[in-house]
DNA sequence: TTTACTGCAAACCATTTGCAAGCAT
DNA sequence: ATGCTTGCAAATGGTTTGCAGTAAA
């Protein structure tokens, strides 16, 4: 984990060890929130602050350890940085699958390609929600 | 105008008309900021409080007058509620271009049978971003 | 008249920032 | 030792809300 800090020069303090960690440790995407109160949960590192949480998740988006996902929640969510995919929420109970599809991009460069202003696509999000197994029940 | 209003029940008030004029003459999604600013700019309407506008707003969403965009700007856009698409907004200049595609559709079908805990989607959210030709240059 | 709608000001919530103190290198 | 990091508290920005007055039906 220091390794992943010092790659990109930043110094290996605990708060971002903690942080670190509860990212790697996390099976869903989190939003500051819920890392603060991961941390309070914790003996260790119930001391730091909300805002260095906040400086911190958005100094690892900033090197990439993280990325950002807008859940439409009022409030901002970070996983891991890792291969491109998108997710599938479930409204009631916030179950996240993730899923990976090579057509979708298939069909995204085929939408610029039909383009009048636009001729490539250098970002997209792509959210979809429904209600999970469980919740439709 | 004002059927549109008396179809859901909503009482045809000056605000609810200008607002939702400013909508059918905007060919941009519009936040609530955007709409306010316009309705200041006018002579008739500069009185038009800004919680108006959000009451307004959530009231016409509900109603499907309008549909909610997330751009990832920090604030919730509007649009009128027409038939389903997509938009690719220019990092740069904020222009959007809208597009439709079928493909996608049956992309986000095929999906969803691949799912585990997911039977069907609901709703979805896909924006693109990317440079247009005019701020490439 | 009745109830929905509005303006106003205060409250809210997620997030950001200035500053002085603290700690990693 | 030096300057990056942090805690704290205050500020921000977008949005919501309580309340009392106002207007659409």
């Amino acid at each position: 984990m220091k390794e992943i800090l010092k790659e990109r020069g930043y110094k290996a303090t605990p708060a971002r060890l903690a942080i670190l960690e509860i990212f790697i440790k996390s099976k869903a995407p989190l939003a500051a929130e819920n890392v603060y109160k991961e941390l309070k949960r914790s003996k260790k590192n119930k001391d730091i602050n909300e805002a260095t949480v906040y400086r911190t998740l958005s100094l690892f988006e900033e090197g990439k350890v993280l990325t950002k996902i807008d859940f439409r929640k009022g409030s901002v969510f970070f996983e891991l940085n890792k291969k491109h995919h998108h997710h599938i929420t479930c409204f009631k109970c916030d179950t996240v699958e993730e899923f990976e599809s090579t057509a979708i991009e298939k069909v995204l460069g085929g939408i610029v390609r039909n383009s009048s202003k636009f001729i490539n696509i250098k970002e997209h999000s792509l959210e979809l929600f429904g209600l999970c197994k469980n919740c439709v029940a």
